[in-house]
RNA sequence: GCGCCUUUAGCUCAGUGGUAGAGCGUUCCGUUCACAUCGGAAAGGUCGUAGGUUCGAUCCCUACAAGGCGCACCA
């Protein structure tokens, strides 16, 4: 035995060290671990890839609680002998980051990105990615994440790029992507488009007005939004609804507010008798379904606001050019003067907005590429598929209910808009000349082609992930071992947005699952249960935690009481709790280690077989809580594995164990002395190993002590 | 409208078909050496409400209530 260790243990002269160590020893790759001997070739495979963090700035909280979740599986693999392959990197984010670096351009230099030019600003893009990148690196690091760096990947970066233009070309080669003129969801701040999914919804008081377009206009309808209203093609009643019946079929020329308008009679179940007056003015430029009614009566279609959300009436240049709100004001103005307005009540209804920029959505048809989630291919639809690895049981999800919001949201999916009118991202694969269309992996050698100058959505690119990562489309070795990986853990508010999106691709690419499992965490929040975040001013920022308080105390306090799937509350007490746990470890090692027998050989270790029964009776419940432990781990109850450990180690090892054998070595015998500390120190280097996946520095740090020239990182989790 | 979750000690949460546990907090006691970032002890719960199944329910079923969430609608 070298130096007593110090009373107390400071994770701030020891994390960064140890960190060191592990990235120096090289075992977080597996291939050193079977190059050297620490985990045999045909080892069997655990595979798990970080979900890439958004390059717009800081890690947060949540980020912490998947890092630690996924370091104590990744840890625990390792010590099993497993081959464990953890793959990190970074999300390039679309819109999310463009629309951060626009705010700060804008604050700073009060310039948009027009005024900048599209190379210019990539690159000011480019940089704030890069910066943001080597923060998140610094973070993952000292959250003890045993990544491996050496396969680190880049959503934008060359690799992805190409895997991203490969997947694009093979989709629209089987049909699965198209272009299409569609009704999409428009988001005038953003000057984008966005996916369905990335609208959110507020609910907020609004009038409903109800109106005649004419004087001899026979229905009355409702709306909300006067202004659409000179975009009418149709009138949709219920096909059973006596009161309108006779007007089925009939066509009406009128004129509202000035603007010409030929409506038309439909009868459509989509329409809600007891709603309003039970008749809908039908909007199809700048209504999901209104379009979607349209299309089974051949309406035509008269888009009347632009994409600055402002009206197109030429035929009335009073209303022409004003922005909606205040179109609606001059409509209302038009239809009380006129004895129109029939009824003016308070109703609630949700308004969508885009989910990043704040932009109010205004549905509009557009000229877009799409995912047809619903076209066949190898006998099945994308969207059967996506259902059927589920409910097959290829795919678990953990906890399993969310196997049902999945199924939800599958029924009720429609065609994925892939291209966004941003500049940062994947350029669409895609090239015109004229009426001519040339799509492919790489740009045509002729002259006279134009790409298109939109990108892709941010997650079709993440939806390669588990397998861009591993080298597709080349057909590398890694694709081959690694691939489906085992494990996919992320927060269950990106269900959707990813891991459905993952399945899609990869489904239809590979002809494979992305993962054996999905294990959902639930969000961080603070400790009145108000989600964690920078504008309310309640975040915990992790790394001011880890250096107050260490990481492992920090990765404890998000692991206990987390069930998965349940949203954990924190705050710091708890955070300083675990600290004290990880103190406490350090001085149970510090105790033992202090009472080493003079010229103690550690070989005595190996084979001792204990003298009484008592200790033979300890030994036997380390072995059980031991065993536990890992059950717990392998069926991800990381919340009650954490626990039992914990427990058994203060209250078992440290309160009674340790207790019982000061007597004996304090004044007892040399055998006796000997005996007690062999058992005491057999038992701490059983913790250490069983704690380790929890607390790898504080172990480690403890270990090293003990072997300096050892590595607990890759020391095997026997039974 | 469809669906999901939560409701257990002051707080945060575990948990089991046989009348409840942890951490933190609180109160009291303790500082001759592993640790006061500690140890010991104590107080504190009719396990949301009402029914049902059962020999027996906090745990199963039904309804309800409160809180939260997802999806759809939102004319």
């Amino acid at each position: 035995m070298s130096e007593p260790l110090e009373t107390r243990y400071d994770p701030g002269a020891n994390e960064e060290k140890i960190y060191k160590l592990w990235e120096k020893s090289g075992y977080f790759n597996p291939d050193k671990c079977i190059e050297d001997g620490v985990t045999q070739k045909e080892a069997e495979v655990f595979s798990i890839v970080l979900p890439p963090p958004n390059v717009t700035g800081n890690l947060h909280m949540g980020h912490a609680a998947m890092l630690a979740v996924e370091d104590i599986l990744v840890r625990y693999a390792r010590m099993r002998g497993k081959r464990t392959l953890w793959i990190p990197g970074t999300d390039h984010a679309a819109i999310a980051t463009q629309s951060k670096v626009e705010k700060l351009i804008k604050k700073e230099e009060d310039k948009s990105r027009h005024d900048l030019g599209r190379e210019e600003f990539l690159k000011r893009v480019n940089v704030f990615a890069k910066e943001s990148h080597d923060t998140i690196v610094r973070q993952i690091k000292a959250m003890g994440a045993s990544v491996d760096w050496s396969r680190e990947a880049f959503t934008l970066d060359e690799p992805r790029s190409l895997a991203v233009r490969t997947a694009f070309k093979k989709m629209y080669d089987a049909g699965l992507i198209y272009r299409g003129n569609r009704v999409i969801n428009w988001d005038p701040k953003g000057q984008t488009t966005v996916s369905d999914d990335e609208v959110v919804y507020e609910e907020r008081k609004a009038k409903l007005y109800t109106f005649r377009y004419s004087k001899d206009f026979p229905i009355p309808v409702a709306t909300t939004r006067p202004e659409t209203k000179v975009g009418d093609t149709a009138v949709a009643v219920h096909p059973d609804d006596v009161r309108y019946k006779k007007y089925v079929g009939e066509e009406y020329d009128v004129e509202f507010a000035g603007v010409p308008l030929h409506i038309k009679i439909i009868a459509d179940p989509a329409v809600d008798k007891e709603f309003g007056t039970g008749a809908v003015g039908v909007t199809p430029a700048h209504s999901h379904t209104d379009w979607e009614m349209a299309e089974r009566h051949k309406l035509p279609l008269k888009q009347i606001i632009d994409e600055k959300a402002r009206m197109m009436t030429p035929e009335v240049p009073a209303l022409n050019g004003k922005k909606v709100l205040e179109a609606r004001e001059f409509i209302l103005m038009w239809l009380k003067e006129n004895d129109l307005l029939l009824k003016e009540e308070e109703t609630t209804q949700n308004v969508a907005a885009a989910e990043r920029t704040g932009g109010i959505i205004e549905p509009l048809p557009k000229l877009q590429w799409f995912v047809d989630v619903s076209k066949q291919f190898d006998r099945e639809t994308l969207k059967q598929m996506m259902r059927r690895v589920v409910t097959d049981g290829e795919i678990k999800i953990i906890p399993e209910r969310f196997e049902k919001t999945y199924y939800h949201w599958i029924d009720n999916l429609r065609d994925w808009c892939i291209s966004r009118q941003i500049w940062y991202g994947h350029r669409i694969p895609v090239w015109y000349r004229g009426e001519e269309l040339y799509v492919d992996v790489d740009a045509p050698e002729d002259k006279g082609w134009e790409q298109d100058p939109d990108t892709l959505d941010t997650w079709f690119s993440s939806g390669l992930w588990t397998f861009s990562t591993l080298g597709w489309p080349n057909e590398t070795n890694d694709l081959k071992t690694y691939h489906p990986t085992i494990l996919l853990e992320t927060g269950y508010d990106i269900l959707f947005f990813w891991v459905a999106r993952m399945i899609l691709m990869t489904g239809f690419i590979l002809d494979q699952v992305p993962f054996r499992t999905v294990y959902l965490h639930g969000l961080v929040r603070d400790e009145k249960g108000k989600k964690m975040s920078k504008s309310l001013g309640n975040a915990i920022d992790p790394l001011v935690m880890s250096e107050k308080y260490g990481a492992d105390a920090t990765r404890l306090s998000l692991i206990v009481g987390a069930a998965p799937g349940n949203d954990i509350k924190l705050s710091e007490d708890k955070i300083r709790g675990y600290r004290n746990f990880a103190t406490k470890i350090w001085n149970a090692a510090r105790f033992v280690l202090m009472n080493e027998p003079e010229g103690f050989d550690t070989a005595i270790l190996k084979n001792w077989v204990p003298e009484t029964k008592k200790d033979e009776g300890y030994l036997k419940e380390l072995t059980d809580v031991k065993r536990e432990v890992a059950e717990h781990i392998e069926k991800f109850e990381l919340h009650l594995a954490a626990e039992k450990a914990y427990h058994y180690f203060w209250h078992t090892f440290a309160d009674k164990i340790i207790e019982a054998q000061k007597p004996a070595l304090k004044s007892g015998e040399e055998k006796d002395k000997l005996g007690s500390y062999v058992l005491l120190r057999k038992i701490l280097e059983e913790c250490l190993v069983m704690l380790h996946p929890f607390m790898p520095f504080v172990t480690e740090a403890i270990y090293r002590r003990i072997y300096p020239e050892g590595l607990l990182m890759v020391k095997k989790w026997e039974d």
